[in-house]
DNA sequence: CCGTATCCACAACGATACTG
DNA sequence: CAGTATCGTTGTGGATACGG
């Protein structure tokens, strides 16, 4: 996890992803929607292409010059979750209003949260949580 | 997400939370587990308590003078899934050793891993996903 | 053991101005 | 539109030293 916060520890970055998620893709739009200065956000993307966590993409609308795109790589849109489960939490106890923006799935319609389960399926509370040391532990 | 980012942007800030969420109680636990210096725990700690995710409940031990610990409140505890959901990342694309800690199913014993899934029950994957304004986007 | 006080370094960020 | 350059401010964090 120490090493998860080295690569998104900043709120830009997280911010960044978000609207990645949100499926922004040009610059100004990131800066904008994300409410940062431009300088910060092309700090950030630069970081996070660097990182593996977004991918620059030269495109071209017909008649204009070369544009960038950034989208989520694999590694990328594998931090879904995290975003997820942190909107969730903003929006319970932080946001009074509810929430500004909300998920659902695509098939049924239902609203989609983030929650642990474990591989039998079960759905499971935080206190049903047992530790133990895994095999990287020095 | 922005909200919530103000609360646990800083690195300090998760780690701790994620030492509580391991168990941790004791202030010198907090510093030398989470690798992060005194001055550093003693100003977040305060910051987690002030924002309702930790509270300070002092103890005592026969014969010994009056302790502080600290543990995680509802609002901590619900932050759990963030936490887990951010060790899994680190876990697979950061950690070619494998987890370091495992968690598992007090239950029935399986690992436990944060997910998406939705108001029917659904697994969800990140591009199942559709967005819709809520009640509170300005 | 449980912190606080001080000082310092560096990273994060915003504002502004500028370029292709 | 898509950035870069520069500057100043604040936040984050380590080191050290100190007090209950």
């Amino acid at each position: 996890m120490a090493r998860a916060l080295d690569v998104v520890s900043s709120r830009s970055a997280l911010l960044i992803m978000r609207e990645a998620f949100y499926g922004t893709t040009r610059f100004d739009d990131f800066a904008e929607r994300a409410d940062i200065s431009a300088p910060v956000a092309a700090a950030r993307l630069r970081e996070l292409v660097e990182d593996g966590l977004l991918e620059r993409e030269p495109y071209r609308e017909p008649g204009q010059r070369t544009r960038m795109s950034y989208r989520l790589t694999d590694k990328g849109a594998d931090l879904v979750p995290v975003l997820v489960a942190l909107m969730q939490w903003g929006d319970h106890w932080l946001q009074p209003a509810g929430p500004p923006v909300i998920l659902r799935h695509r098939e049924c319609g239902e609203t989609v949260h983030a929650e642990l389960s474990c591989a039998a399926g079960h759905q499971v509370s935080a206190d049903d949580l047992e530790l133990a040391v895994g095999p990287a532990r020095s």
